[in-house]
DNA sequence: TCACATCATTCTGTCGACAATCAGAGGATA
DNA sequence: TATCCTCTGATTGTCGACAGAATGATGTGA
């Protein structure tokens, strides 16, 4: 069975082009590199990164799966255009889903779950403590923070949704906002709320706290939009 | 103006062959044609349809998109197998969205779009009454009603989340049970909470109602589960 | 100067083909 | 007889190419 197992798939390390490509659009459109309204060219990416265009058309699909480009038929592709109002959008979606990922988790969790959680917790606080909440190293915590309590629900749907098909387009939405260390600072309290409700098993507290949570952000990142958005762009 | 937009798009009937393989894969799948568990086979479908394969993919990735396929690389795609607990996990993702949708509704909706509703429910409850609640035109009808609450949410996401993504994956939950006369009847008193509640443009008790609505839908199906599912298929 | 029609270029959607890999049949061995 | 290995056919991922449509530039007329 396991030498069966070695020869199933004997090259581990192999990955399809179009996920590595997929990998590389997205980093491209997170960090900016390519802005909002950009097209994305078929033949030109395609020559850029040396590879055929059906693997690109398969990531290219897949970003609009995740709703990081918008494709018009016959026109191509273009990389998403975050207004105000489609923001306040996407946090809508996020208060439901999370916060029913948080009402799963506290009936489901593990004692081993919440320690690791109230670890992450502390973590986050050393983190905030140090960078005085700048710091990149944050957000990665953050989202791992949140990762561990959709994983907890046990709900294979919530998590595909929001570690995959989500994760990225709210990462974009975040970072049109300015660095703030007061909302750390009050995130980091309702980090801890919510952990203390999911170590008491209260589901209602729990999704309760959690939408508050995602609403309070949601606020946040209206109010204090990064004045210098990148543009759109034409060509 | 209108004359450009005219000449562009002057196809106007034209449809991408990606598009129509979709509808006529999802339809296979939804009616039991493609059983759950059933491979997929590439050059077998293409040929059967008259198609390259280059469509058919594309149309097998958005497949997954919307939950109907799985695919494992190198080793293809097949129809989602339903098991209970997969089944119970849709609904509780429904609950969540269904529930913020009939919250924003609440804030959004028209009077003309309350009205459509009341006359949507009223053609629900005649033809409950004609045939018994056992015809398939209710079916549609409630897809209907739940559409209609989506859509004056106002959000694009969560109308693309229920009605594109998740659609066709609730119709399939919901084509595994046996059809059943009492949660028809009390599915439509809950529909009239709801519009009485979306009326009174409340968005505490439409979410409320909503989620009870969907909770409930849950509990009958899980409850009464087709005692003879499709069987999965190896070959 | 502006609006419109015409045309060349570029791009998307689709097609057929090839190499590497996977699943299953069949034989060899204990 | 059961288990493992080998081999063969079939399938997936990727590639290059072509036809039709869209974009933008050019030219024409009021």
């Amino acid at each position: 069975m396991s030498a069966r197992a070695a020869l199933v798939n004997a090259d581990e390390a192999w990955e399809p082009v179009s996920d590595s490509v997929l990998s590389r659009l997205s980093e491209a459109i997170l960090s900016g590199d390519l802005k909002p309204g950009t097209k994305i060219s078929e033949p030109e990416v395609s020559k850029r990164y040396g590879i055929s265009r059906a693997p690109l058309r398969e990531a290219i699909r897949r970003l609009e799966e995740r709703n990081l480009v918008s494709r018009i038929p016959r026109q191509g592709a273009r990389v998403v255009v975050l207004s105000p109002a489609r923001i306040e959008q996407i946090f809508v979606i996020r208060e439901a889903i999370e916060g029913m990922a948080a009402r799963e988790a506290a009936a489901r969790i593990t004692d081993a779950e919440v320690a690791a959680l109230k670890a992450s917790l502390e973590r986050q606080r050393e983190a905030s403590r140090e960078t005085g909440s700048l710091a990149y190293p944050f957000k990665s915590l953050d989202t791992d923070y949140h990762s561990a309590i959709v994983h907890a629900s046990r709900n294979e749907f919530l998590v595909k949704f929001l570690c995959e098909d989500y994760y990225a387009l709210v990462e974009l939405c975040r970072r049109q906002q300015r660095r703030r260390p007061e909302r750390v600072h009050r995130s980091l309290i309702e980090h801890g709320q919510i952990v203390e409700a999911l170590a008491q098993r209260d589901p209602d507290l729990s999704e309760m706290l959690m939408r508050r949570h995602v609403a309070a952000a949601r606020k946040d990142v209206l109010a204090h939009l990064d004045p210098h958005p990148p543009k759109e762009k034409k060509k």
